[in-house]
DNA sequence: CACATACTTTAGAATAATTATAAAGTAGGT
DNA sequence: ACCTACTTTATAATTATTCTAAAGTATGTG
């Protein structure tokens, strides 16, 4: 009960310093998302499907995009795409890499990989981070 | 003029090599891809733009989608995604790597980044390619 | 507590990138 | 020259996303 308290102050926390008013979509998108143990990919679509199921009073496609597109403003979410048109978020905002598998995405812990070497940044830029994908296929 | 023949069978053996008969469309398009020294990086928008804008019997949307998306399936061109839901190609297929600086694509040779660790790929996969994005960010 | 104001939600329209369709055009082989 | 299969094209359809405007809700102030 102050388990759950506390894990809800969390979610509100986020949306508070992403600029949004806790409503009660919010809240139930930001327990969604952030209430789980594994770190969760998913697309927009997907997020709305899998809530809206479940729901008998649906919450709108504008209120998901705004939601998500505000969490990842503020850095709650990454996104990243794949090769076709979609954005993909992730909860997972640790600097990470991932491996690509059809369309499947695998977190790669960051300390997994390690450079030898890597190119300078041009005059007047800095590097912001450094991103890997290892694309997948099966053997044979 | 010799070297122009030349030329110009590279192009008609991409196409066809794609499974493409080369059409005037196609033998223009492919020209316009790979006749030049740097490697090209391009949205099927853009290069509608560029090449429609110089001519007076344009080239449909079509054409551009249909015979980029062979030339890509053939390996003559790459696919990667920025995160605003549009395809980019390179003309640069060799692995490679890129830096990204606000939208904008510049390319890292592949001998410019090696590793000291990478992760096995999951039992049943094996590593197809491994590519790294270099976020850009201004000094200051 | 009532109300004004500002922020939200929502359905639906608008936009952008891409793919599908079907009719008219073209190329090659015979 | 002609037949057939492949192409091109304009346009419609689709998908992901953003915009818009109306109706709903929350909050602070008096």
């Amino acid at each position: 009960m102050d388990k759950m308290n506390s894990k809800n102050k969390t979610f509100i926390d986020k949306l508070r310093s992403s600029g949004l008013r806790p409503t009660n979509q919010r809240v139930e998108i930001s327990k969604f998302l952030f209430d789980r143990k594994k770190t969760f990919h998913f697309t927009v679509e997907e997020l709305k499907n899998s809530m809206n199921s479940k729901r008998s009073k649906k919450i709108s496609t504008a209120t998901f995009y705004n939601t998500v597109h505000a969490l990842k403003s503020a850095g709650y979410l990454k996104e990243f795409s794949l090769e076709n048109n979609t954005s993909y978020y992730d909860t997972n905002i640790t600097s990470h890499h991932h491996f690509f598998d059809n369309g499947k995405v695998i977190d790669i812990k960051s300390d997994k990989i390690t450079f030898q070497k890597l190119p300078e940044a041009p005059k007047g830029k800095k590097i912001k981070n450094v991103e890997v994908v290892i694309r997948l296929e099966n053997n044979n």
